[in-house]
DNA sequence: TGGGTATTCAATAGATAACTTGATAGCTTG
DNA sequence: CAAGCTATCAAGTTATCTATTGAATACCCA
């Protein structure tokens, strides 16, 4: 066993795609591209890095194989590659939000306050009942992109003065990129303090995506069935 | 969002996961740990690397959270933390096999030629109706730490002077670590040229484990249900 | 065909990581 | 308590990675 030079070739090559998880900045663009396919300087300019700098890192992803790449005219629209890969970049944020305390403090101190949630099973129910209204505070392109059935799109900075819209009586159901995202906790905050009732959805437009409305609780890996 | 320190960090927390899956060693280790806990020596030895490297790598898993650390008189015995980091190696295992041709390539020229696999739903059935007898090919100690309910152990390489102990006339199932791995090829490579029928099972013993008996084909990432 | 924009390439300096070697600490046994 | 083993630490060398800068390429549009 020792050295074998073709078990060494394959865990070189799967390393090639854990090298891909090992950057700050390459998961900061896994994470905005999980929401929606994006040009470079889309990219660089949501995660605060230079054009060059981000052209890079998703060269390293490419490579990776975790996102896809297409011209459109003069720019180059980035995507990630498929649901595996999508479920991958999830798993790893959920695995280590589980073992790494470091990771559940960060993620505490970004969000703030927790809010009321609701899962997707009840809110199925109460959105067939016509007890509640889903909102999308995502930005418009993402809500784009792809979103929940039934969901209306109210980014968070349109939501303070588009209050109106939203039906009284009605609970209003925030959500956004997932977990670990501040947008549906700041909504939910803001509604509560326009008098209204208000719970955020547990997971985002990716784990809905993904089929976790389908069942309970999440769950990992292959053959959870 | 330019540059917020809060979420910032949170990805920084993160990519000290996505670090100890960006070296080749530390993959080799992780898959050995998927079979069964080991001391730093063993897995010095199997892995071919310097007993301080080992040591080394293994504190880097441990920092991310992939693994528990438990002394054991003069030795310290590692394992993978829990299920959920088992399949989130796994799942990187396999959307890298699916994703970067590298990989697949890499695999075909370490497995050799392919054997007829068969798979657990069907394996059950004919257990059930004692059509076949299931080995298992590992070696014996990572056959004691976990193995398929109703498989009998039968190294490889004591494969060839037990053959006696294999009921003719029964088909002969032989699974091993897992997809990546060559003993169950081999295996039925041997009993096809002494004669037997005889299949290889398409998952491993970590894959059985984490339920891939229980339903059809292989999936990813959080909330398949 | 030429100007403008988006992306990538190339080269560099600074930071991090990998592996080796030799020393240290913890446990077991005599 | 001393000897012997296992695992870890510390230091040093080499290799790799990251981010920056400035140049080059690809495309669009006039």
């Amino acid at each position: 066993m020792r050295s074998d030079p073709a078990k060494s070739a394959l865990f070189q090559a799967i390393a090639l795609m854990g090298k891909a998880f090992a950057s700050p900045v390459r998961l900061e663009l896994l994470d905005l591209l999980a929401q929606a396919p994006r040009t470079v300087d889309e990219l660089a300019q949501a995660s605060g890095q230079s054009s060059a700098n981000t052209s890079q890192h998703l060269q390293v992803l490419h490579a990776a194989g975790m996102v896809t790449r297409a011209r459109e005219g003069t720019s180059v629209r980035y995507a990630v590659s498929g649901d595996d890969a999508l479920a991958l970049w999830l798993s790893l944020r959920d695995v280590s939000a589980a073992r790494l305390a470091e990771v559940e403090r960060a993620a505490r101190a970004y969000l703030g306050d927790q809010v009321e949630t609701i899962g997707p099973q009840e809110l199925l129910g109460r959105l067939a009942r016509g007890e509640a209204v889903l909102v999308d505070v995502r930005p418009a392109t993402e809500f784009a992109a792809g979103h929940i059935d039934g969901a209306r799109s109210i980014p968070l900075d349109e939501l303070e003065r588009r209050l109106a819209e939203l039906p009284a009586g009605r609970e209003v159901i925030a959500y956004c990129r997932g977990p670990f995202c501040a947008y549906a906790h700041r909504a939910v905050r803001t509604l509560e303090q326009a008098g209204r009732q208000a719970r955020r959805l547990n997971v985002g437009w990716p784990e809905w995506k993904l089929g976790a409305h389908a069942a309970g609780p999440l769950t990992f890996g292959p053959g959870t069935g």
